[in-house]
DNA sequence: TTAATAACGAACAAATTGTTCTCTTTTATT
DNA sequence: AATAAAAGAGAACAATTTGTTCGTTATTAA
């Protein structure tokens, strides 16, 4: 790809970013995307077709890689190393938004997570909907798969929202355990 | 109040509503609403300063009375009427939603449901916090009651949203049970 | 009946959006 | 180094949208 398309594409997701700091994502517009990036009207149309077009590309940028990873990690592991392991791909994930790539934490505890957190419970489900089947779990019968997985990925997300609304004190692994010891009962 | 306030207020919410169902919150503009309300430009902005204080009003009257109806509920039963109860407050709140009133599914049910999730989360975290504070539950010392009860309520809106993605196939009496068997475990 | 007040409608400036030009600069390639 | 292709800049644009300010008309409560 041409070296100057990389260089605005990247002043663009940066410009965006910063402004999601400060303020609602429907709040910002594109007029100021472009003054921030310090690009060309026609450059930013000519990349984008639309602000929500530029939402989707960064989530999916940013989803791909962090649940791209976890994928990995649980193709070697499953949902858990071992019974009694330390190690959960949830835990796994917590770390890796702890280590704040690409700034995701800047998105996530922005006014307008929940947008972030929709994408993120998306991929999530898909993440544990493998899991599940790949590992032919012996669950109630009367409880619907359907529901536990989004039962499941749904309550991780909200841990997640709460983390970031009370700033991040605890640490990934004692969120871990808190969670473990919420889902593990009703596998 | 004056009559003549009453039916602008009632056209506007009325309008705001059906415009939900078509499109997402985002997208509607003030002129629509003014619009299909068939009030005047100036009327409007006589009642709401914004889009989004419209909204915020809207979510207050709403949740206002179905959360307000649970709290008298769990006044006199607690969160469960008793252990064995099949009516529990979770339920009584699944047939008011059913139920339907003031078209409250054509919200949750729109583009954007997460908005007024967030207003019904935060509700029902009310509820659910005087509940633990009433009944000095005993629960795992080493999970916080803060984590606790935000997976509760946390744990009940994203049913919602799944049930209301699945077309809400199912009863609140086989939702409740569903959900009584993931958050008893833990309490 | 009357005084208060709510709604109406037109017009307004300012900001935003997405597009279409032309012109300049930077690439990759030969 | 020369060149053709691609990308960006910048100005101008019509169309919408927003929120406000008028003066006027209708409705209400007393």
């Amino acid at each position: 790809m041409d070296r100057r398309q990389q260089k605005t594409r990247a002043a663009i997701f940066s410009a965006f970013s910063t402004l999601l700091a400060d303020k609602s994502y429907s709040k910002i517009t594109v007029q100021e995307i472009i003054d921030t990036a310090n690009v060309g009207r026609t450059t930013f149309y000519a990349h984008f077709e639309t602000k929500d077009a530029l939402l989707k590309t960064l989530c999916e940028e940013l989803f791909g890689h962090i649940i791209g990873s976890a994928m990995d990690c649980t193709h070697t592991h499953g949902l858990y190393s071992d019974k009694s392991a330390p190690e959960s791909v949830f835990c796994h994930l917590l770390q890796h938004l702890q280590e704040n790539d690409n700034n995701i934490l800047g998105l996530l505890s922005c006014e307008s997570s929940d947008l972030f957190l929709r994408y993120f419970k998306d991929s999530l489900n898909e993440l544990i909907r493998t899991q599940f089947i790949n590992q032919n779990r012996t669950t109630n019968p009367d409880i619907p798969q359907d529901f536990l997985i989004n039962h499941i990925s749904g309550s991780f997300v909200e841990m997640v929202l709460w983390w970031i609304k009370g700033h991040m004190k605890q640490t990934p692994e004692e969120l871990d355990r808190y969670f473990r010891s919420v889902i593990e009962p009703v596998l």
